[in-house]
Formats: structure tokens, sequence, C-alpha cells
DNA sequence: GTGAAAGCGCTAACAG
DNA sequence: CTGTTAGCGCTTTCAC
């Protein structure tokens, strides 16, 4: 089996110089048409790939970035990172996930992110101060997502969510005229057992507003088991649109978080940082939408 | 702001030469273990990291896999790559991920691949038969899924759907002795029509199965939209076992397809036949499992 | 338009 | 145990 070709190889072949080699494959003007053609030509016949190490370490750049999130899996997740990924393959950059709940200087994997990427979203639930404030002094591009970092200059990507729960508080007050409405939160299979509790009261709820989909799932299933009809009985709402909402039975009312547009926003925020580093500060929030649907009591949509 | 710290400034700062600092950083015991302690003390206080680059280059690997998914999204994606980030992770390798529906060599991030990373898994539904026979000729280690790649002696990932089918289907005929069964296949979002036009037939099937979870879905949906009752007038049971298939009304009776499983093997494969390129060729399947639920016509389980 | 040569930061013989 | 040195494959001035 012959060698891997380099640069040096395919300069023989074609009888010029590295130098031309290297511009045949950069946009360079500096080289003739046909000087170009031919090495281009030569090159698909040996096979000849450009070494990215080689061309990272004398470019100092690795055209990479790095997704860090909670955990790997869930739609959240999922639609993020079809929105992060569309952009980067746009610039030819090249994506690398991780998956950690919290963003630590200890994580020896977290430690040489800046050594092998341009620039790093930070999608954890923590995220040590320390490794934060590493990355800033670094002059390292970086994103936090979803929070302001005391103290830092740094732009952060959030979504509405505020907007978007006080919109869907408003639904169920104004145009369904419940009066009592409880609010649950916390991991996600935790909406059953919350909702149990619930409908053990006496004095039950009208409507519960779920702080994330699964959540909502789950208390659903919980009113199912009490024999409680949802809507009729009582109104179940969540937060966060994924995919399954609509296909449930009933179809869930809830707010959509826009998240392939926080992937997209996120890899178009961090591209401009590495572009232009000192960037002033700035919170640029996503867009959150009411998806009314039958679970709060409206009729078909 | 000054520059960054390579290996130079920390072997000047340390008082020693290059070659111990990379000794230092590489589990090399040609080395004094106080010396290594003084390194590694410097280089946190500097904040010096290797550059991967350079070792990249140096060491002729990358340290890193390539994941190519048909579309990034969807409940299948997610957890194959929470598996697969998991092993990387344990071997310290890196994890990026692209989209595409088919490979191809014209695509010109997959054509870059080879010189990024130590491998690749396909996952993609088409995989054009010149980009695989290229990678097969560079002798580069790759891993196409669920499919046998026809005259080329690769090793290969893939569900045992048809146990899982076959059992799902003797449930339906053993346990609910039911004679009339459809089977419907296609995209993800055309299990409403097809069921649709199946229970307009005048010779209604008594149950639906569904190639994926997602038709289920829509199976379902267009049953109660007839006024046909799940499990009561008509089954339907899917495949995959999506997390919310249990959280459904009724819950689905599915076959779980240890996705997590699949991503986790897929890597540890993969890495084998980086460190053994010339591993037998070899078709290993993960295991499907029927998920009995209520949805086929079960009491509660 | 093209070539020669220095340099990117690291690893790995080899010598001591 | 530690230092010297020659690459790894590419980009980029600087001559011509």
């Amino acid at each position: 089996m012959s060698m891997k070709p380099t640069i040096y190889t395919l300069a023989k072949q074609a009888g010029v110089s590295i130098a031309t080699v290297s511009r045949a494959f950069n946009s360079s003007t500096r080289i003739r048409d046909t000087t170009r053609a031919r090495i281009l030509e030569i090159a698909s016949e040996i096979g000849y790939q450009p070494s990215a190490s080689a061309r990272n370490l004398s470019l100092q750049k690795t055209e990479t970035l790095a997704l860090v999130f909670p955990q790997i899996s869930g739609p959240y997740f999922s639609e993020f990172i079809r929105g992060a990924e569309s952009v980067t393959r746009l610039h030819n950059y090249h994506l690398l996930v991780y998956s950690s709940p919290d963003a630590n200087e200890e994580d020896p994997l977290l430690r040489l992110l800046p050594s092998r990427t341009d620039g790093i979203i930070l999608g954890t639930h923590y995220c040590s101060y320390t490794y934060i404030h590493q990355l800033y002094q670094q002059g390292f591009p970086f994103l936090v997502l979803g929070r302001i970092v005391p103290g830092l200059m740094t732009r952060c990507l959030r979504p509405d969510n505020e907007t978007g729960a006080y919109l869907l508080t408003r639904h169920l007050i104004d145009l369904h005229a419940y009066q009592k409405i409880a609010f649950i939160s916390g991991p996600e299979a935790s909406g059953f057992s919350a909702a149990r509790q619930l409908l053990d009261l006496t004095d039950r709820p009208q409507a519960i507003f779920a702080a994330n989909d699964q959540m909502a799932i789950g208390a659903i299933a919980a009113a199912n088991e009490r024999g409680c009809r949802v809507p009729e009985d009582l109104a179940v709402v969540g937060f966060d649109d994924i995919p399954t909402a609509r296909y449930l039975q009933p179809a869930l009312t809830t707010v959509n978080l826009a998240i392939f547009d926080q992937g997209v926003q996120s890899v178009e925020l961090l591209l401009e940082q590495i572009v232009e580093p000192d960037l002033p500060a700035k919170v640029i929030t996503t867009p959150t939408t009411l998806m009314i649907r039958r679970s709060c009591g409206c009729g078909e949509v």
C-alpha cells in the first residue's frame, strides 16, 4: 500500500513547487488558470487531499466549533444541533459535540477545547465561573446560552421565556377564565407525581402550567389515571413545543422556542466573534410563540 | 495581550528543553516526578495548553471521529449520538457531526473528512459506492450503518429488525388473533393519510403495523378523527420505541432498537478498526426487543 | 506567475 | 533522566 500523498508528492508529479500546489488549493489569484487546472487534475488522480492538521497548524485556526450540552438527547438538543450544523456547514466549519451537565475547568476534555476549536458554545446547566473566566482571559471566543455571566462583558443568547410564559398565562386567564392555575417545574419525569399531588388536593387547580412538555405529558398521564379528563376537567399546558406535542391526545398547548433558530444564531454569533473579537456585550433573545392547541381547552385548531 | 504560550515558552520558564515538557504532558516514564510536577505547575500558572493541531500533525492522527447522519434531528439521532459520545469521551476521542442525507464523494465537507478524522460512521440513507470505495482503497477506517456494502469486505452494524418485526407480528397473530393486519411504511408524517385510506376501506384491517412510531402516532390520530377507538376498534403498533411512545394515549406497543447501544457499539467497532485495520468482515447486530403496551390491545403493563 | 525557505508547535529517535 | 535535532505537511513572505 502506497503512502498517502502529500503536497510534495503532488508537486513533484506536477513538476511545480509546493508553493504553487498550495496556491492551487487556496483561492489565490497569483497562479495561472491552466496550472491550477493541471494540479487539481493530478490531485484527484492520485487522491491527494490537503492535510487538515498541517493547515490548522500553519494557519493557527481549526475551522471547528464546539457545542457543549448538558445532555445529548431529547428534542431540545436535537433541534439545536440541526440549526447549528446547518450554519457551520455553510461556512465550511466543523462541529464537535460534547455532553457535560456542568462545564468545569477540571474536565480534561473541556480543557483542551480551546486548542482544538476556534470557539465554544456552552449550553450546559451549570458553568464554573473559573472556566468561563479562563476562556475570557485567553480572549477565546465563546458563547454562554441562556444565562448572563455576571461581571463579564460577553454576548449571550437566550429565548424570550418571559414573554412566552406571560402570553400563555394571559391566555389561560383571559380566554379561559381559569382562576386556579398551578405551575409545576422540575426534572423531565416529575410531571406525573407533581400532577398527582395536585389532583389529590381538595381544592383542585383548573389548569396546570408545566415548565416543559415532558412534564406536561406526565401530568396528562396522571390526570388520566385519576379519571380526570383533559381538557374538560383539567387544562394542561406545556413549554418547549417538542415535535410530538402536536400529536398527543389532546394536542398540547405550549410555547414554541424556535430552537432550530437558536442553533443557527448561536453559531452565527460565535463566528462573528471569531472574526471580530471585541464586539460589545449584548443579550440577544430568540422569539417564543404560543402554540394554542387542545389541551388548554381550546377547540380544534 | 501577551502571546499564547507554546511549548517553548514553557520550556524556557521551567529551565528545561521542549522534549522534557513534551514528556511531562505525555505519559512517559523517562522523566523525574519532581520535574513533571514543576512543569505542570508552571504550565497551569501561565495557562499553557498543548496545541492539538501540532500534536495531530506530528502524531499523524486526530483522535477525532466523524458521525454522518441523514437528518440531525429526531429521537433516533439523539439517542445514537448520546451513546456514541459517551464512548468517544471514554477514549479521549472527539466527535464531529454532519448532516447529509446521502454520502457522496461530491460533497466537499465529506471529502475532507479523512484528513480531519481517524474514522467515519456513515449513518446516511444513501451512500455512493464511489465514496465508500475511495475510503476503502485509502485504507481509511469507516463503518456503514444498517447496510452491507456489496462486494466490500467491511464490518457493518445493524439492528436485528427481522426478529423484532417477526416477534411483534406473532404477538398480533398469536395473542390477539388478528387476521387482518395492515403494514404501512413511508416518510415520518405519512401515517395519518395511510391510516385514513385503510379506515375508509369497506374491509377494515383489525391492526395497523407502522414502520416507525411517528407513523403510528399519525395512524392513531387518523383513527381518532374517524371516531375509531384504539385499541378497542383498531390496534396500532409502531417500531423504534421513541421516548414519547410510552406516554401516548394509549401507550404505544412497539419495538425497541437499543439505539443508545448502537451508538456505543459503532464507536467501539470503529476504534477497534483504527487500532487494527485488517479485521475480518462481519455483520454485528444489535438486539431488538418487544415493548408491549396498550395500543395493541393488551391491558395495562 | 513561480520557487526557495522559514516557520507553525509538537513528537520521537538518538546521544549523552 | 534530559537535551539536540529532524521531521510532520502546509502557508506565506520574499526574491526573481
